[in-house]
RNA sequence: GUGGGUGUGGCGAAGCGGUUAACGCACCGGAUUGUGGCUCCGGCACUCGUGGGUUCAAAUCCCAUCACUCACCCCA
Protein backbone atom coordinates (compact mmCIF):
# COMPACT_ATOMS: atom_id res chain seq x y z
CA UNK A 1 0.00 0.00 0.00
CA UNK A 2 1.26 3.12 -1.14
CA UNK A 3 0.54 6.22 1.20
CA UNK A 4 -1.29 9.28 -0.06
CA UNK A 5 -1.51 12.81 1.35
CA UNK A 6 -3.58 13.69 4.20
CA UNK A 7 -7.31 14.54 3.29
CA UNK A 8 -7.88 18.15 2.33
CA UNK A 9 -3.92 18.98 1.93
CA UNK A 10 -2.30 19.44 -1.10
CA UNK A 11 1.34 18.86 -3.30
CA UNK A 12 2.18 21.83 -5.16
CA UNK A 13 3.66 20.96 -8.57
CA UNK A 14 6.57 23.02 -10.26
CA UNK A 15 3.94 23.89 -12.50
CA UNK A 16 1.99 24.89 -9.49
CA UNK A 17 4.70 26.94 -7.40
CA UNK A 18 5.30 29.08 -10.29
CA UNK A 19 2.14 30.41 -10.20
CA UNK A 20 2.12 30.74 -6.35
CA UNK A 21 5.40 32.77 -6.28
CA UNK A 22 3.74 34.99 -9.11
CA UNK A 23 1.06 35.82 -6.53
CA UNK A 24 3.21 35.88 -3.97
CA UNK A 25 5.43 38.77 -5.78
CA UNK A 26 2.30 40.83 -6.47
CA UNK A 27 1.20 40.79 -2.72
CA UNK A 28 4.45 42.00 -1.42
CA UNK A 29 5.22 44.36 -3.67
CA UNK A 30 1.56 45.89 -3.02
CA UNK A 31 2.35 45.64 0.62
CA UNK A 32 5.29 47.27 1.01
CA UNK A 33 3.64 50.03 -1.53
CA UNK A 34 0.66 50.15 1.40
CA UNK A 35 3.72 50.68 3.85
CA UNK A 36 2.93 46.97 5.64
CA UNK A 37 5.97 45.03 6.60
CA UNK A 38 6.31 41.19 7.28
CA UNK A 39 6.11 39.21 10.44
CA UNK A 40 5.96 35.61 10.37
CA UNK A 41 5.12 33.75 13.41
CA UNK A 42 5.12 29.97 14.00
CA UNK A 43 2.76 27.90 12.61
CA UNK A 44 1.51 25.96 16.08
CA UNK A 45 0.69 28.13 19.16
CA UNK A 46 -0.59 27.70 22.29
CA UNK A 47 -4.30 26.49 22.39
CA UNK A 48 -5.41 29.01 24.98
CA UNK A 49 -4.94 31.96 22.36
CA UNK A 50 -6.97 30.66 20.16
CA UNK A 51 -9.64 29.59 22.84
CA UNK A 52 -9.37 33.26 24.12
CA UNK A 53 -8.48 35.37 20.46
CA UNK A 54 -10.78 33.26 18.09
CA UNK A 55 -13.59 32.86 20.82
CA UNK A 56 -14.77 29.81 22.25
CA UNK A 57 -18.13 29.71 21.17
CA UNK A 58 -16.90 29.66 17.02
CA UNK A 59 -16.93 26.42 14.86
CA UNK A 60 -13.27 27.11 14.35
CA UNK A 61 -12.57 26.89 18.15
CA UNK A 62 -15.50 24.04 19.07
CA UNK A 63 -14.61 21.63 16.00
CA UNK A 64 -11.66 22.88 13.69
CA UNK A 65 -9.02 22.77 15.27
CA UNK A 66 -5.81 20.27 15.02
CA UNK A 67 -5.20 20.73 18.77
CA UNK A 68 -2.40 18.22 21.00
CA UNK A 69 -0.50 18.02 23.44
CA UNK A 70 3.32 18.31 23.30
CA UNK A 71 6.17 16.18 25.07
CA UNK A 72 6.02 18.48 28.01
CA UNK A 73 2.34 18.08 28.41
CA UNK A 74 1.27 21.57 26.83
CA UNK A 75 -1.73 21.92 24.39
CA UNK A 76 -0.72 22.87 21.54
CA UNK A 77 -2.80 23.64 18.45
CA UNK A 78 -1.95 23.99 14.49
CA UNK A 79 -3.09 27.95 13.72
CA UNK A 80 -6.62 27.91 12.05
CA UNK A 81 -5.98 31.76 11.09
CA UNK A 82 -3.46 34.81 11.52
CA UNK A 83 -4.65 37.77 13.38
CA UNK A 84 -4.76 35.98 17.03
CA UNK A 85 -1.30 35.22 16.42
CA UNK A 86 0.25 38.59 14.93
CA UNK A 87 -1.57 40.37 17.84
CA UNK A 88 0.09 37.75 20.54
CA UNK A 89 3.01 39.30 19.04
CA UNK A 90 2.64 42.46 18.90
CA UNK A 91 1.92 42.15 22.64
CA UNK A 92 4.79 39.59 22.99
CA UNK A 93 7.37 42.22 21.58
CA UNK A 94 5.87 45.49 22.91
CA UNK A 95 5.02 46.89 19.54
CA UNK A 96 2.72 49.08 21.03
CA UNK A 97 5.77 51.33 22.10
CA UNK A 98 6.82 51.89 18.66
CA UNK A 99 4.93 54.51 16.61
CA UNK A 100 1.68 53.39 15.89
CA UNK A 101 0.10 52.55 14.02
CA UNK A 102 2.14 49.03 13.45
CA UNK A 103 0.87 47.77 9.96
CA UNK A 104 1.98 44.34 9.58
CA UNK A 105 1.17 41.51 7.00
CA UNK A 106 1.32 37.40 6.78
CA UNK A 107 1.04 34.99 4.19
CA UNK A 108 1.34 31.02 5.15
CA UNK A 109 -0.63 27.78 6.05
CA UNK A 110 -3.44 27.66 8.16
CA UNK A 111 -5.50 24.24 9.38
CA UNK A 112 -8.59 23.48 10.09
CA UNK A 113 -9.86 19.86 10.61
CA UNK A 114 -13.38 20.60 8.45
CA UNK A 115 -14.96 18.09 5.34
CA UNK A 116 -13.27 19.60 2.02
CA UNK A 117 -14.61 20.75 -0.91
CA UNK A 118 -13.95 23.15 -3.31
CA UNK A 119 -12.47 26.22 -2.09
CA UNK A 120 -12.00 24.81 1.31
CA UNK A 121 -9.18 22.55 2.50
CA UNK A 122 -7.58 21.20 5.60
CA UNK A 123 -4.33 22.76 4.84
CA UNK A 124 -5.16 26.45 3.52
CA UNK A 125 -2.94 29.30 3.04
CA UNK A 126 -3.83 32.79 3.42
CA UNK A 127 -2.57 36.47 3.00
CA UNK A 128 -3.30 38.84 5.80
CA UNK A 129 -2.96 42.24 6.85
CA UNK A 130 -3.04 43.38 10.17
CA UNK A 131 -3.03 47.17 11.70
CA UNK A 132 -2.67 47.80 15.14
CA UNK A 133 -3.27 50.34 17.64
CA UNK A 134 -5.08 53.03 15.63
CA UNK A 135 -8.86 53.43 16.20
CA UNK A 136 -8.90 55.60 13.09
CA UNK A 137 -11.39 54.79 10.36
CA UNK A 138 -9.14 55.05 7.26
CA UNK A 139 -7.15 52.05 8.64
CA UNK A 140 -10.45 50.05 7.90
CA UNK A 141 -10.78 51.50 4.86
CA UNK A 142 -7.42 51.31 3.52
CA UNK A 143 -7.04 47.96 3.95
CA UNK A 144 -10.17 47.28 2.05
CA UNK A 145 -8.90 49.36 -0.50
CA UNK A 146 -5.99 47.14 -0.66
CA UNK A 147 -7.72 43.67 -0.80
CA UNK A 148 -9.48 45.23 -3.81
CA UNK A 149 -5.95 46.86 -5.61
CA UNK A 150 -4.60 43.54 -5.27
CA UNK A 151 -8.14 41.56 -7.20
CA UNK A 152 -7.66 44.18 -9.78
CA UNK A 153 -4.76 43.62 -10.26
CA UNK A 154 -4.87 40.00 -10.89
CA UNK A 155 -7.50 41.03 -13.57
CA UNK A 156 -10.09 39.76 -11.78
CA UNK A 157 -13.89 40.99 -12.42
CA UNK A 158 -17.15 40.96 -10.79
CA UNK A 159 -16.05 40.92 -7.20
CA UNK A 160 -18.51 42.83 -4.85
CA UNK A 161 -17.95 43.95 -1.32
CA UNK A 162 -20.06 43.71 1.24
CA UNK A 163 -19.97 45.85 4.32
CA UNK A 164 -21.29 46.25 7.52
CA UNK A 165 -20.54 47.62 11.37
CA UNK A 166 -21.46 44.95 14.01
CA UNK A 167 -20.78 47.66 16.60
CA UNK A 168 -19.00 47.88 19.78
CA UNK A 169 -19.69 45.17 22.96
CA UNK A 170 -22.37 47.45 23.93
CA UNK A 171 -24.42 47.98 21.07
CA UNK A 172 -23.77 44.35 19.91
CA UNK A 173 -25.31 43.40 23.65
CA UNK A 174 -28.14 45.64 23.01
CA UNK A 175 -29.17 44.32 19.63
CA UNK A 176 -29.11 40.47 21.28
CA UNK A 177 -31.36 41.51 23.64
CA UNK A 178 -33.92 43.17 21.20
CA UNK A 179 -33.58 40.62 18.48
CA UNK A 180 -34.44 37.58 20.61
CA UNK A 181 -37.07 39.00 22.10
CA UNK A 182 -38.22 40.10 18.54
CA UNK A 183 -38.12 36.42 18.09
CA UNK A 184 -39.11 34.93 21.25
CA UNK A 185 -42.64 34.51 20.18
CA UNK A 186 -41.77 32.88 16.83
CA UNK A 187 -38.86 30.64 18.26
CA UNK A 188 -40.82 27.47 16.75
CA UNK A 189 -41.24 28.52 13.83
CA UNK A 190 -37.75 28.87 13.03
CA UNK A 191 -35.40 26.68 11.43
CA UNK A 192 -33.88 23.68 14.10
CA UNK A 193 -30.56 25.16 13.06
CA UNK A 194 -31.96 29.18 13.86
CA UNK A 195 -33.00 27.95 17.26
CA UNK A 196 -29.98 27.13 17.93
CA UNK A 197 -28.55 30.07 16.64
CA UNK A 198 -30.60 31.97 18.46
CA UNK A 199 -28.67 30.80 21.72
CA UNK A 200 -25.58 31.13 20.41
CA UNK A 201 -25.34 33.73 17.59
CA UNK A 202 -29.19 35.15 16.86
CA UNK A 203 -27.21 37.92 13.59
CA UNK A 204 -26.81 34.46 11.91
CA UNK A 205 -30.20 33.70 11.33
CA UNK A 206 -30.41 36.69 8.96
CA UNK A 207 -28.52 34.73 6.64
CA UNK A 208 -30.35 31.54 7.11
CA UNK A 209 -31.36 29.97 3.81
CA UNK A 210 -34.48 28.46 4.72
CA UNK A 211 -37.83 30.91 3.30
CA UNK A 212 -39.79 30.64 6.80
CA UNK A 213 -36.76 32.05 8.71
CA UNK A 214 -36.24 35.06 6.01
CA UNK A 215 -40.01 35.93 6.27
CA UNK A 216 -39.94 36.04 10.04
CA UNK A 217 -36.70 37.84 10.05
CA UNK A 218 -37.87 40.60 7.72
CA UNK A 219 -39.12 42.88 9.97
CA UNK A 220 -36.14 41.91 13.11
CA UNK A 221 -34.51 44.90 14.84
CA UNK A 222 -31.21 45.55 12.83
CA UNK A 223 -27.51 45.78 14.68
CA UNK A 224 -27.20 48.87 12.03
CA UNK A 225 -30.02 50.52 14.26
CA UNK A 226 -28.75 49.64 17.20
CA UNK A 227 -25.38 51.42 16.81
CA UNK A 228 -24.25 54.33 19.16
CA UNK A 229 -22.64 57.25 18.04
CA UNK A 230 -19.46 56.23 18.21
CA UNK A 231 -20.09 52.95 16.14
CA UNK A 232 -22.54 55.05 13.77
CA UNK A 233 -19.78 57.98 13.08
CA UNK A 234 -16.58 55.23 12.26
CA UNK A 235 -18.73 53.62 10.09
CA UNK A 236 -20.14 56.81 8.58
CA UNK A 237 -16.37 57.50 7.99
CA UNK A 238 -15.13 54.52 6.79
CA UNK A 239 -17.96 54.60 4.03
CA UNK A 240 -16.88 58.01 3.10
CA UNK A 241 -13.29 57.32 2.32
CA UNK A 242 -14.51 54.29 0.67
CA UNK A 243 -16.53 56.16 -1.88
CA UNK A 244 -13.55 58.93 -1.56
CA UNK A 245 -11.07 56.13 -3.02
CA UNK A 246 -13.79 54.89 -5.73
CA UNK A 247 -14.50 51.77 -4.05
CA UNK A 248 -17.41 50.50 -4.97
CA UNK A 249 -19.47 48.45 -1.99
CA UNK A 250 -22.62 47.43 -0.44
CA UNK A 251 -24.38 47.41 2.81
CA UNK A 252 -25.22 44.37 4.04
CA UNK A 253 -26.95 44.24 7.29
CA UNK A 254 -26.92 40.76 7.83
CA UNK A 255 -23.60 40.27 7.44
CA UNK A 256 -22.03 38.30 10.87
CA UNK A 257 -18.63 37.30 10.67
CA UNK A 258 -17.50 33.80 12.32
CA UNK A 259 -14.86 34.59 14.46
CA UNK A 260 -15.75 36.57 17.66
CA UNK A 261 -12.90 39.26 17.78
CA UNK A 262 -14.74 41.42 15.24
CA UNK A 263 -15.99 45.15 16.18
CA UNK A 264 -17.44 47.66 14.07
CA UNK A 265 -16.35 47.36 10.17
CA UNK A 266 -17.03 43.78 9.09
CA UNK A 267 -17.00 43.11 5.54
CA UNK A 268 -16.03 40.34 2.79
CA UNK A 269 -15.64 40.50 -0.63
CA UNK A 270 -17.24 37.88 -2.35
CA UNK A 271 -17.09 36.12 -6.14
CA UNK A 272 -19.81 34.19 -7.15
CA UNK A 273 -18.47 31.92 -9.95
CA UNK A 274 -15.54 30.40 -7.36
CA UNK A 275 -18.37 27.88 -5.87
CA UNK A 276 -20.12 27.44 -2.41
CA UNK A 277 -17.83 29.17 -0.97
CA UNK A 278 -17.59 32.23 -2.96
CA UNK A 279 -15.85 34.32 -0.18
CA UNK A 280 -12.58 35.34 -1.25
CA UNK A 281 -11.53 37.45 1.50
CA UNK A 282 -12.84 39.09 4.81
CA UNK A 283 -11.88 41.01 8.28
CA UNK A 284 -12.76 43.66 9.76
CA UNK A 285 -12.43 45.73 13.05
CA UNK A 286 -10.78 44.08 16.28
CA UNK A 287 -11.14 46.42 19.22
CA UNK A 288 -10.85 44.45 21.99
CA UNK A 289 -9.02 41.40 20.65
CA UNK A 290 -5.70 42.84 22.39
CA UNK A 291 -7.09 43.08 25.47
CA UNK A 292 -8.53 39.80 25.66
CA UNK A 293 -5.59 37.96 24.88
CA UNK A 294 -3.59 39.38 27.50
CA UNK A 295 -2.81 43.13 26.44
CA UNK A 296 -3.27 46.75 26.82
CA UNK A 297 -6.97 47.87 26.03
CA UNK A 298 -5.96 48.76 22.04
CA UNK A 299 -7.61 49.20 18.34
CA UNK A 300 -6.91 46.88 15.78
CA UNK A 301 -8.45 46.39 11.90
CA UNK A 302 -7.13 43.64 9.83
CA UNK A 303 -8.16 41.21 7.12
CA UNK A 304 -7.10 37.13 5.40
CA UNK A 305 -7.70 36.61 1.86
CA UNK A 306 -7.77 32.73 0.97
CA UNK A 307 -4.54 32.46 -1.73
CA UNK A 308 -6.24 28.55 -3.01
CA UNK A 309 -9.67 31.00 -3.47
CA UNK A 310 -7.84 33.78 -5.36
CA UNK A 311 -6.50 30.48 -8.19
CA UNK A 312 -10.05 29.50 -8.14
CA UNK A 313 -11.06 32.88 -9.25
CA UNK A 314 -8.32 33.38 -11.58
CA UNK A 315 -9.58 29.61 -13.01
CA UNK A 316 -13.18 30.75 -13.37
CA UNK A 317 -12.50 33.65 -15.35
CA UNK A 318 -9.97 31.82 -17.74
CA UNK A 319 -6.92 34.61 -16.34
CA UNK A 320 -3.74 32.88 -17.27
CA UNK A 321 -0.86 33.41 -15.15
CA UNK A 322 2.52 34.40 -17.39
CA UNK A 323 5.33 32.04 -17.56
CA UNK A 324 8.62 32.75 -17.51
CA UNK A 325 10.61 30.05 -20.35
CA UNK A 326 12.87 27.40 -18.53
CA UNK A 327 15.88 27.75 -20.77
CA UNK A 328 17.78 29.97 -22.50
CA UNK A 329 20.83 27.48 -23.90
CA UNK A 330 21.04 23.94 -24.19
CA UNK A 331 24.25 22.59 -24.72
CA UNK A 332 23.95 19.58 -27.17
CA UNK A 333 27.19 17.25 -26.65
CA UNK A 334 28.03 13.75 -28.74
CA UNK A 335 30.24 11.72 -26.51
CA UNK A 336 31.98 12.00 -22.86
CA UNK A 337 35.02 14.59 -24.05
CA UNK A 338 32.52 17.01 -25.97
CA UNK A 339 30.54 16.93 -22.75
CA UNK A 340 33.57 17.52 -20.58
CA UNK A 341 34.28 20.63 -22.65
CA UNK A 342 31.13 21.90 -22.71
CA UNK A 343 30.34 21.27 -18.92
CA UNK A 344 32.62 24.29 -17.78
CA UNK A 345 30.59 26.50 -20.16
CA UNK A 346 27.13 25.39 -18.33
CA UNK A 347 28.89 25.97 -14.98
CA UNK A 348 29.83 29.83 -16.22
CA UNK A 349 26.39 30.18 -17.95
CA UNK A 350 24.64 29.32 -15.03
CA UNK A 351 26.27 31.24 -12.68
CA UNK A 352 25.63 34.95 -14.77
CA UNK A 353 21.90 33.73 -14.66
CA UNK A 354 21.31 32.66 -17.64
CA UNK A 355 19.02 29.52 -18.03
CA UNK A 356 21.35 26.56 -19.30
CA UNK A 357 20.64 22.98 -19.63
CA UNK A 358 22.24 19.84 -20.45
CA UNK A 359 22.33 16.40 -21.63
CA UNK A 360 21.97 13.67 -18.95
CA UNK A 361 22.26 9.83 -20.58
CA UNK A 362 23.78 10.61 -23.35
CA UNK A 363 21.08 10.32 -25.98
CA UNK A 364 21.04 11.13 -29.50
CA UNK A 365 21.59 14.21 -31.44
CA UNK A 366 18.25 14.16 -32.17
CA UNK A 367 16.51 13.77 -28.59
CA UNK A 368 18.76 16.49 -27.49
CA UNK A 369 17.71 18.94 -29.92
CA UNK A 370 13.86 17.14 -29.44
CA UNK A 371 14.44 18.59 -25.33
CA UNK A 372 16.09 21.71 -26.11
CA UNK A 373 12.77 22.21 -28.61
CA UNK A 374 10.37 21.49 -25.65
CA UNK A 375 12.19 23.37 -23.00
CA UNK A 376 11.82 26.76 -25.50
CA UNK A 377 15.38 27.14 -25.56
CA UNK A 378 16.14 29.92 -28.01
CA UNK A 379 20.46 28.40 -29.13
CA UNK A 380 21.69 25.35 -29.21
CA UNK A 381 25.58 24.86 -28.18
CA UNK A 382 26.37 21.53 -30.19
CA UNK A 383 29.55 19.65 -30.18
CA UNK A 384 30.39 16.39 -31.11
CA UNK A 385 33.92 14.67 -32.12
CA UNK A 386 34.33 16.44 -35.25
CA UNK A 387 33.82 19.94 -33.78
CA UNK A 388 35.93 19.05 -30.38
CA UNK A 389 39.10 18.12 -32.77
CA UNK A 390 38.63 21.61 -34.73
CA UNK A 391 38.24 23.80 -31.54
CA UNK A 392 34.81 24.33 -32.65
CA UNK A 393 30.95 24.01 -32.17
CA UNK A 394 27.91 24.45 -33.76
CA UNK A 395 25.51 27.47 -32.63
CA UNK A 396 22.13 26.78 -33.55
CA UNK A 397 19.23 29.13 -33.38
CA UNK A 398 15.80 27.27 -32.45
CA UNK A 399 13.54 29.73 -33.88
CA UNK A 400 14.55 29.58 -37.70
CA UNK A 401 17.54 26.36 -37.51
CA UNK A 402 20.16 28.38 -38.66
CA UNK A 403 23.28 27.36 -38.06
CA UNK A 404 26.84 28.51 -37.45
CA UNK A 405 30.18 27.48 -36.41
CA UNK A 406 31.83 29.29 -33.65
CA UNK A 407 35.10 28.76 -31.77
CA UNK A 408 35.08 27.07 -28.73
CA UNK A 409 37.18 30.05 -27.16
CA UNK A 410 34.11 32.79 -28.13
CA UNK A 411 30.65 30.00 -27.22
CA UNK A 412 30.88 32.35 -23.57
CA UNK A 413 31.08 35.69 -25.41
CA UNK A 414 29.12 34.81 -28.08
CA UNK A 415 25.70 33.06 -25.96
CA UNK A 416 25.88 35.94 -23.37
CA UNK A 417 25.58 38.29 -26.09
CA UNK A 418 22.60 36.78 -27.54
CA UNK A 419 20.73 35.62 -24.69
CA UNK A 420 20.94 39.66 -23.47
CA UNK A 421 19.97 41.02 -26.26
C1' G B 1 -20.86 15.57 11.64
C1' U B 2 -24.89 14.85 7.41
C1' G B 3 -26.26 14.03 2.19
C1' G B 4 -25.31 13.36 -3.38
C1' G B 5 -21.76 11.96 -7.40
C1' U B 6 -17.41 9.38 -9.19
C1' G B 7 -13.23 5.69 -9.09
C1' U B 8 -10.44 1.92 -16.17
C1' G B 9 -2.45 3.17 -18.37
C1' G B 10 1.26 9.46 -16.61
C1' C B 11 -3.38 12.43 -18.17
C1' G B 12 -8.36 12.55 -20.70
C1' A B 13 -11.76 8.80 -21.88
C1' A B 14 -14.82 4.29 -24.40
C1' G B 15 -16.53 -0.40 -22.84
C1' C B 16 -21.88 -1.53 -18.61
C1' G B 17 -22.24 -9.83 -18.13
C1' G B 18 -19.10 -13.51 -22.88
C1' U B 19 -12.82 -14.67 -27.14
C1' U B 20 -6.10 -11.06 -26.84
C1' A B 21 -9.61 -3.97 -22.32
C1' A B 22 -11.19 0.98 -27.92
C1' C B 23 -9.37 5.77 -28.88
C1' G B 24 -6.94 10.70 -28.01
C1' C B 25 -2.84 13.29 -25.55
C1' A B 26 1.82 12.60 -23.33
C1' C B 27 6.14 9.53 -23.30
C1' C B 28 10.00 6.14 -25.77
C1' G B 29 12.13 4.23 -30.43
C1' G B 30 12.53 4.19 -35.83
C1' A B 31 11.91 6.26 -41.08
C1' U B 32 16.85 10.53 -41.44
C1' U B 33 24.56 5.60 -39.01
C1' G B 34 25.33 13.52 -36.26
C1' U B 35 20.22 17.70 -36.17
C1' G B 36 14.03 19.77 -33.03
C1' G B 37 9.00 21.67 -34.14
C1' C B 38 5.17 18.64 -39.53
C1' U B 39 4.22 13.55 -41.41
C1' C B 40 4.40 8.23 -41.26
C1' C B 41 5.54 3.50 -38.65
C1' G B 42 6.20 0.87 -34.11
C1' G B 43 6.27 0.41 -28.53
C1' C B 44 3.76 1.50 -23.88
C1' A B 45 -2.70 -1.67 -18.64
C1' C B 46 -0.85 -10.33 -16.66
C1' U B 47 -5.65 -5.68 -15.81
C1' C B 48 -10.23 -2.11 -14.68
C1' G B 49 -9.57 1.86 -6.29
C1' U B 50 -9.49 -2.41 -2.49
C1' G B 51 -11.80 -6.85 -0.25
C1' G B 52 -15.63 -10.27 -0.51
C1' G B 53 -20.02 -12.44 -3.04
C1' U B 54 -23.41 -14.02 -7.38
C1' U B 55 -22.38 -16.63 -12.18
C1' C B 56 -20.12 -21.72 -16.57
C1' A B 57 -18.24 -16.53 -17.31
C1' A B 58 -17.55 -9.90 -14.00
C1' A B 59 -14.10 -3.80 -15.62
C1' U B 60 -19.27 -4.73 -16.35
C1' C B 61 -24.40 -7.33 -11.21
C1' C B 62 -24.58 -7.26 -5.43
C1' C B 63 -22.35 -6.03 -0.55
C1' A B 64 -18.58 -3.84 2.23
C1' U B 65 -14.49 -0.66 2.48
C1' C B 66 -11.26 3.22 1.02
C1' A B 67 -10.18 7.46 -1.88
C1' C B 68 -11.59 11.65 -4.58
C1' U B 69 -15.39 15.21 -5.48
C1' C B 70 -19.70 18.48 -4.76
C1' A B 71 -23.25 20.40 -1.31
C1' C B 72 -25.14 21.44 3.88
C1' C B 73 -22.89 23.59 8.44
C1' C B 74 -19.08 27.26 8.73
C1' C B 75 -15.29 29.99 6.72
C1' A B 76 -10.28 32.15 3.48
Amino acid sequence: MSISRPKGTNDFLPEDTAKWQYIENILRDLAASYGYEEIRTPIFEATELFLRGVGDTTDIVNKEMYTFEDKGKRSITLRPEGTAATARAYIEHKMHGLAQPVKLWYIGPMFRYERPQKGRFRQFHQFGLEAFGSQDPALDSEIISFAMAFYQKLGLTGLSVRLNSVGCAHCREEHKEKLQEFLRPVLNDLCSDCQTRFEKNPLRIFDCKNEKCNELIVKAPRILDCLCDDCKDHFEKVKTLLTAGNIPYHIDPCLVRGLDYYTKTAFEILLEDIGAQSAICGGGRYDGLIKDIGGNDNFGVGFALGLERVFGALAAQNIEIPTVPKCDVFLVSMGDKAKTALFPIAVSLRGMGIKTEIDFGGKSLKSQLKTADRLKAKIAIIMGEDELLRGEAILRDMADGEQSPIKAADILDEVIRRIKQ
